[in-house]
Parts: C-alpha cells; structure tokens; sequence
DNA sequence: TCAGCAGCTACTCCTCTCCT
DNA sequence: AGGAGAGGAGTAGCTGCTGA
C-alpha cells in the first residue's frame, strides 16, 4: 500500500505534477484501523473518501472517536443502521449535497467481476459499475440543509393511516408529508435528503430495537399470526405496523418526525 | 415530437450469523 | 440443527429532461 503526498506547487504551474506528488510506501496492507493509518488520520483536517460499505460502521466511528470533518460515500440504507442513525438523530452527521437518488457510476479493476445489475466497459476498456443508492454522509454544513421542504397536503385520516402500536401517521412519499399535522409522522429514510434540523425534528427509528426505544409496541396478540407469515420477509418486533384493507402491513424502515415549526 | 436514458423515489428477499 | 435476527458496493418502476 501506498499514500500520496502533496506539499503545494513548487514550479509554479499551478498543476499538481508527478514529481511534486511524493509516493510514499506504508509498512502494512494500508487498512485504516492500522496503527500508521491512524496515524495519517491523526494529521487530517478533512477526510474525504469512498471506504468499504461493509465497515461503514466502523469506519465511521474511528471518524467520530478522532473527532474529524469528514465527507464520504455510503449506501442510503446505512441510514437504518442503529449506530448511524443515532449519529443523525444527534446532529452529528447528515446527507451531504448533490447526491440524493437514483444511482452512481463507479470504476473498477479490470478483473473486477462484472456481475452488478447494471455496468459499461468505455472505449478504452475501463469497467465501471452502477451502484444505487450511493449518498454522501458529512459533518460540514451546506446552504440547502438550512432550507424549509414545502409542504401542500392536507391531512385526512384516510389517507394518512395510524400505526397499530405507535402513536404516529404513516406518510409514503416525502413530498406529502401534511402541512399542519402536529403529530409524530413516519416518513421514509429518504426524507434525511430533504431534512432541515430548522423544520423537523427527529425522533427515531421505526425499526427493530431502535423502534423499542422509542416505545413501539410489540406485535398485538391478535396480529402475532400475521407477524409469523411477514417474519420470512425480515419484520420484528419494534416494527411499526398498520392495518390496510384489513391486512396487516409493515412498511419499509420509516423515520419518526415532528414538525417544529406547529 | 419522441425515444433514450439519467435521475427520482420507494422498497426486497436472500444469505450469513448467532442463539437456543 | 433449526429458527430468528440482521443487513446488504441492492432492485424496480416511473418521470422528466435532452437532443436529434
């Protein structure tokens, strides 16, 4: 493993050339939970970076434990991880700018498997796959997160039905979230894309053990049967549910909110 | 005018691990 | 050994922009 080393411009070209780029070697694999990539940390200002998806967690607790600025890469649904989350909640961490939907075009090693949903290989034989639901996750503010989501439905109870064991409405789409509901409100993860501190305020997690936490209850004893069927797709107890047309329905994660501003 | 495609939004189900 | 928990460089459908 290596690390780069820049130390400003030194001819005067105002370009950053290979030999103003000192290639330095590391003594091990370069893993950032090693002693000497701790020590580069130690050193940073910002760090900006795509790190492994499946460290995230980790990754971003050294982040938080060195108390660094930091804009990095991570999948939308690290949203719903407990540890994450709790960083959201706290203020600590947001969905940075310029990303928020559909997917993103990464390049990867020739001998890369291209197995992915969706991929390319250029003119020049590069592969590059497609991953979806790619955010940036940042501690450093940005002018839109200080900006109000406009708000235009109106709220009915058929409409915005009631969880069966939280004292919330279930709204689907961010956009629709009900303009004068004073309420709590379960949106989906997708509305920390458009979540200003200013305008809302967080309450939890709908899901699993973070939705315990917030006190939703476990499964009515006349719906534990439906719980039993809805268990092979992934739903536990301190999963918000609802009933429609009579059926038991468990969302996808959804966020608890309150509108600050009613 | 319209096909193609990139972006927007909401959401699945399979695999691995852990626990009983 | 089998069921439950947990999470995933994920998935699908639709919209609206762009350029020929």
């Amino acid at each position: 493993a290596i690390y780069l080393e820049y130390e400003g411009d030194k001819n005067n070209n105002k370009v950053p050339d290979l030999e103003e780029i000192g290639i330095k070697y590391l003594k091990g694999d370069g893993d950032f939970r090693s002693d000497e990539c701790i020590e580069l940390l130690k050193q940073a200002d910002v760090v900006v970076t795509n790190p492994p998806f499946s460290l995230f967690r980790e990754y971003v607790a050294q982040l938080v434990k060195y108390e660094k600025k930091f804009l990095i890469i991570g999948n939308v649904n690290a949203i719903t991880y407990k540890e994450i989350f709790k960083l959201f909640k706290d203020n600590k961490l947001w969905l940075g700018a310029s990303i928020h939907s559909g997917d993103r075009e990464f390049g990867v090693p020739d001998d890369y498997p291209l197995k992915a949903a969706g991929y390319r290989i250029d003119n020049n034989g590069r592969k590059f796959i497609r991953v979806k639901g790619v955010r940036w996750y940042t501690n450093l503010d940005y002018k839109e997160r200080h900006e109000d989501l406009i708000l235009y439905k109106k709220y009915s109870p058929e409409e915005y039905p009631t969880y069966e064991n939280y004292d919330a409405i279930n709204v689907n789409k961010t956009k629709e979230i009900p303009m004068e509901f004073k309420g709590h409100m379960g949106v989906p993860i997708t509305f920390l894309d458009k979540y200003n501190p200013d305008q809302f305020e967080v309450i939890g997690l709908g899901i699993s053990n973070s939705g315990k936490e917030i006190g939703v209850k476990p499964y009515k004893e006349e719906h534990k049967l439906y719980r039993k069927n809805i268990q092979k797709r992934g739903a536990v107890d301190g999963d918000l549910y609802m009933i429609t047309n009579g059926e038991v329905n468990v969302p996808y994660a959804r966020i608890i909110i309150r509108n600050k501003r009613l």
